[in-house]
DNA sequence: ATGGTCGGATGCCGA
């Protein structure tokens, strides 16, 4: 099973990028985040018309998370959000989807760190946690694929001289991400591959994906039971007129 | 037009 995980930024903008890639890729199983749009105008009708079924939970303006499954599989069991977290922010969305339980979940980007949004960042990582605590216990195949906005390692940044310490790379947040690992999930990536290129996100400002100014934020994370056979990134999108800041990630269970 | 880029809304903010 091909499954990947996207942060399409404004699915209205990139619906042209996103069906495009579907036919190209053709994955099983897509996580989308950043969608910037309501339920209401979810664009079910082109997506199934490509083969794909969806479930969202929509936003106007700001985040909203979505899963896309290529028929004949079939999203079921569908919740929305951090039960028992109150937010208005649509950042979660799971289903199960041929015996795997899959999260498609957009992690606040925290802004800077000590900021509000930054504490917001943290509070919505442990909410997290606890929630993948209940899933994993309640479905041993789980998979986690999302826009994290964390950089695991040094290596994960362009600069570590510049990022290391700040937003998206500070220990308070590598340590949330740790948090979810040690519930019994592998980071996809960390398996013995040996990648082109490792960055999933590039900054639109000083021509940031050109001179390959890249972040490793957009991750896969597996439970124990699954194993990952690949695991890419898929610039191609990345490369066209009107690009999301961020390039898609196709894993292979 | 909103500084430097983009998306979306109109609060220039959030990323």
């Amino acid at each position: 099973m091909k499954i990947a995980t996207w942060n399409v930024n404004s699915l209205n903008v990139r619906l042209p990028h996103l069906l495009g890639w579907l036919a190209e890729a053709q994955p099983d199983v897509v996580a989308l985040q950043e969608l910037k749009l309501v339920d209401e105008v979810f664009p079910h009708a082109a997506l199934a018309e490509a083969g794909y079924q969806a479930v969202s939970n929509g936003q106007k303006t700001y985040n909203g998370v979505a899963l896309l499954a290529r028929a004949p599989l079939v999203l079921e069991d569908v919740s929305r959000d951090l039960p028992g977290f109150e937010d208005p922010q649509k950042r979660v969305i799971a289903a199960t989807v041929g015996g795997l339980r899959v999260v498609s979940v957009y992690v606040v980007n925290g802004q800077a760190v000590g900021s509000e949004k930054y504490e917001y960042k943290l509070r919505f990582l442990a909410a997290l946690r606890d929630y993948l605590h209940g899933e994993l216990a309640a479905h041993p195949q789980l998979a986690v694929l999302g826009d994290y906005n964390i950089a695991p390692t040094p290596e994960d940044s362009h600069d570590p001289a510049t990022w290391e310490g700040n937003i998206l790379c500070s220990p308070p947040e590598r340590a949330a991400l740790q948090a979810l690992l040690d519930l019994g999930l592998v980071d996809a990536y960390t398996q013995p591959f040996l990648p082109d290129g490792r960055f999933t996100w590039w900054d639109y400002r000083a021509a940031g994906f050109r001179r390959n100014l890249g972040l490793r934020i957009d991750h896969l994370l597996l439970s124990t039971p699954l194993s990952a056979r690949s695991w890419k990134v898929d610039t191609a999108p990345r490369r066209l007129e009107r690009p999301s800041d961020h390039a898609p990630v196709l894993v292979e269970l």
